[in-house]
DNA sequence: ATAAATGTAGACCGACCTGTCTACCAATTA
DNA sequence: TAATTGGTAGACAGGTCGGTCTACATTTAT
């Protein structure tokens, strides 16, 4: 019976993205989930430890989110616009398996966590790097330069749309790359 | 005599920057700067307030850095190299009035300030526009599709290089422009 | 010289943090 | 039936948080 364990992580996941993982303790993850304390405790050795749980719930949601936008695109046009129309999709919140949109919860952590060399950094990163592969395997002989380009714009696409309110910086990229 | 509030800004916001602004309480910032903690408490009414002064810091020196780095440019393209090349070089820790690269201290301060309404969240999306303004003064008669493709590639290139760690994000950033 | 402003040091407040522990309950399994 | 497992509730420990306050020292201005 791990469904306890799935509720903590859950629970955990949506608080920690509406409001950053050092903002939100234990107790409240407990308080709003209903579990108790020494059950969490059996389940996840450290706070540290289901923040980690946590990001790799989001991270699969989030690959299989994007995997299911990118599969039908016949063309390499096709699949950056699929992208980026995505993008404009999560940012203002029609992708309800994402959640309301608080931009990239793993720039987010990023930001939160200043060890680069700690576990929940480098999942960060390799949460990014998941997501380049993924649109890599979605185009047909990519040169690095191309792959670069729409991985920098989806960057700028998320922190744009997330620090200056901007929704429309996806649709802005699909123009930039058109004339790559 | 307001060499105290100085030194308190300062201290604050090397730490801001270097440990994220949750993560850093009064005390160590007291205890680094040798300062009482009533003479913080007469310069700022809150830690919020003293947040927002270290922000205001931090953008002040910023846009002084990047004017400097972009005044001498004569034409567009040379607009545009200048401006990645100098990010290449505060990513690379050689800007020492920056400080050791930690990401976007305003993206940085944005994602650990859940509520967009916030005056601090408020004054990052301030930031931002600042930076777009001088950009903008720095070409000549730049369309918005223009300079919207060299912000989202700024802030593409400094998420980039500091989730990812790859430095080699503006020099790309540069090559997409010429192409634009 | 006197008064006001600015400073220091740090105790203290109530709240919250992560994590441990006791005590008890319910369900499954040997 | 007895024992194990997984659960609840929450006190507790040791620490940090932002912020207030007292008591005293130093500087500045009148």
């Amino acid at each position: 019976m791990n469904s306890k364990r799935e509720i903590l992580i859950d629970t955990a996941l949506s608080l920690f993205y509406k409001n950053g993982v050092n903002s939100v303790g234990i107790n409240e993850i407990l308080k709003v989930s209903g579990i108790a304390k020494k059950t969490l405790y059996r389940h996840f050795e450290s706070k540290n430890a289901l923040v980690l749980a946590a990001l790799k719930q989001r991270n699969n949601t989030f690959i299989e989110w994007l995997e299911c936008n990118l599969c039908d695109a016949k063309t390499d046009t096709e699949v950056v616009k699929n992208l980026f129309n995505a993008l404009t999709n999560w940012f203002s919140n029609s992708e309800t398996e994402l959640g309301e949109f608080r931009g990239c919860l793993f720039i987010n952590t990023s930001a939160e966590f200043s060890d680069p060399s700690s576990e929940i950094s480098l999942y960060c990163q390799y949460h990014k790097q998941q997501v380049r592969e993924l649109i890599a395997e979605n185009l047909s002989n990519p040169s690095d330069a191309y792959l670069d380009a729409i991985c920098i714009l989806k960057e700028g696409a998320i922190t744009t749309a997330y620090v200056t309110n901007d929704l429309s910086a996806p649709q802005k990229c699909i123009h930039i790359l058109e004339k790559f």
